[in-house]
DNA sequence: TGACATTATATCCGATTGGGCATAATGTGA
DNA sequence: TCACATTATGCCCAATCGGATATAATGTCA
């Protein structure tokens, strides 16, 4: 699940993500994340992942998404490139800013 | 949902927890709250009585679960005692830990 | 009741998080 | 190509988070 999402970016992406520190493949085999860690990553890049996907769908810019959440449009942007520093919290927040419900995030996660 | 949660405990911790942040009833009359972060505290106070329903029926102590997930047993105490200062990423973590599939997970979030 | 186990609180402090701002990079339409 | 919109990055700093430790409170069982 994870693998296929990562084939859709170019390598340039996934060069800078990996240099942010994100970790490709299974996250599993990255020695120093405990299996939590590594199945919260997996998490989170999924999420990212519909948040994009969502606002696009919708024709919303970043910053627009941004003041509908209280946030901001750099966060956004980091949010969607995936920068690893964007809580499970804030992600949530953003689904739900977009108006999904519980039970459709949820389906994200399974 | 939120409520009979809220109705199981004795007055005094909903006294304490309010003194720390929660919010009761249901969390989005808080005026403070956007409904967003309003929504994320009711998933909180969700999974953490899953988290120390699993864990009683692990016959697992705070200690122990904390050791499990490389945290501490005051921190397990302040989750499941619903300190507001608990993000979802470690909420997760601890389920994770105690053995449930994301599947498992995503359902107490519905 | 007393020893022991478990859970709850207080406090400290380093690490992480996230908004704000500036600016660069990229995209887009005329 | 040029103006304009959108997105990406770098940087700063306040606020939050979370582990660690100590200690208090509560529970349990003989």
């Amino acid at each position: 699940m994870l693998s296929e999402r990562v084939d859709e970016m170019d390598s340039k992406t996934k060069k800078r993500l990996q240099d942010k520190g994100w970790v490709f493949g299974d996250a599993a085999d990255f020695l120093e994340l405990s299996p939590e860690e590594a199945r919260i990553i997996d998490l989170k890049l999924a999420l990212r992942a519909s948040i994009r996907e969502e606002r696009t769908k919708q024709g919303m810019t970043q910053a627009e998404l941004a003041k509908a959440m209280g946030s901001s449009q750099s966060r956004i942007a980091r949010i969607e490139r995936g920068d690893p520093s964007a809580s499970l919290d804030l992600l949530l927040k953003a689904l739900m800013a977009l108006g999904m419900s519980n039970k459709q995030i949820s389906k994200l996660m399974e």
